[in-house]
DNA sequence: ACCTGAACACCGTTCAAGT
DNA sequence: ACCTGAACACCGTTCAAGT
């Protein structure tokens, strides 16, 4: 019984890029209990596992190309019209959110680069708020790498949390409950003393604060700069 | 030839927890060169592979302590009597420097918890801070977290990066000089006018921005504080 | 031109057998 | 009480063979 394929799609078996790109896309959005593997690939689009390295070099080239997908996803979800702020807040929220959807790829794309076309334009996105912002030259480009490396590692981070197995979600979640409540009050006074706070706080919450933290570096340095700067 | 173990421990072969975790941080600090498996580590104790099973329930397990041993190593870089701005930046520096000397384990602990002892410390050191910064109570928790978890994310991703085979770094790092360069200036100008400096970007000053960036979060929610909030 | 399937060189982990 | 080694259920990828 527990081997027949999910969709049989064989003997005409046409695949393309894009057919693979969206089944990858399918099995990620799965989270933890489907692992993102080439032999899972193979199921998903009835096809032997091997059948994609005829569309793509290897695995790492289609993970890139289902990353820049994704990317996709999250500029879809930014409005028009908006400030520099709520347009870093807008690209901070959609991308944690898609990255939350597909975990197996936003865990593993949180230090590459696609060098394909929606990372331009997220980098535009983000040189573009900067620039709104009052930066230009060596300051743009700096802060420019500051947002995006810091985006991509926190929502990396969560992705791979979320990707955890269940058992080990579990203890580290349950640790400020008890290994931290446990701790000797002499040696560790602000664990001790703060240890129901820490249990409560939200990854939200956490989330905003690191988001608000970088638009609020870049404001500083805006304002650290000569009038003069209002460029052309 | 190729087959002859790196150290013959054999026969003897009095393993302990401790033997265990230091060879599994040799093999880390190889970097990408050596990956870190159960297999590898049997190599360097001279033992049978599955040796370990006996000292560590599976390979998570042995990470974590691996990861507290590391953390240990981090406190070490930590001078006494400095401020809480520059107890956190030498955090933030000695985490960053023992993630790239460890990358293997950095990269697989950014998004977990040790629960033993030098987190314990850490943790403990982070509070210290924002409460010295003038933070208390359910802000102290949070921003504790938002640092903790950004210096974890930011280290992590960085000891990702340099694990990275040397082909795939390659590309990463040139594309900015290459297809970021050939972008047509229409439709991205922000990347067409600023694509040289995007290019001369340093690691470390961007790192830097990001430590800074909380620490002035930090700052500015103290300030906006009540003056009241001179705890006892 | 594209797909198949055996095969290779890897993983972490279990378990019966040794000492 | 601890270590060994065969074995299992996985990985990504190559390549000769099919159509």
């Amino acid at each position: 019984m527990a081997k027949t394929p999910v969709r049989t799609r064989r003997s005409g078996s046409q695949l393309s890029p894009e057919a693979i790109i969206e089944a990858s896309l399918r099995i990620a959005a799965r989270g933890s209990q489907d692992a993102f593997t080439v032999r899972r690939l193979g199921e998903e689009l009835g096809a032997d596992p091997t059948a994609i390295y005829r569309h793509f070099r290897d695995k790492d080239e289609l993970l890139l190309s289902v990353a820049d997908r994704a990317y996709g996803e999250v500029l879809e979800g930014i409005p028009d019209g908006l400030g520099w702020k709520d347009r870093l807040r807008a690209l901070a929220n959609g991308s944690l959110r898609v990255a939350l959807k597909y975990p197996a790829v936003a865990s593993i794309t949180a230090s590459r680069t696609t060098r394909r076309i929606n990372e331009f334009r997220i980098v535009e996105l983000i040189l573009g708020a900067v620039t709104e912002a009052g930066l230009d030259g060596a300051d743009a480009a700096l802060y420019y790498r500051a947002v995006a490396d810091a985006l991509l590692a926190y929502v990396g981070q969560s992705a791979a949390y979320v990707l955890f197995a269940p058992e080990i979600r579990a203890g580290d979640e349950s640790s400020w409950a008890r290994e931290y409540r446990m701790v000797d009050p002499g040696r560790f006074p602000g664990i001790a003393r703060l240890g129901t706070e820490l249990a409560q706080v939200s990854a939200e919450a956490v989330f905003d604060v690191r988001v608000e933290a970088l638009i609020a570096a870049i404001e500083a340095r805006a304002a650290s700069l000569p009038e003069d700067a209002t460029r052309t």
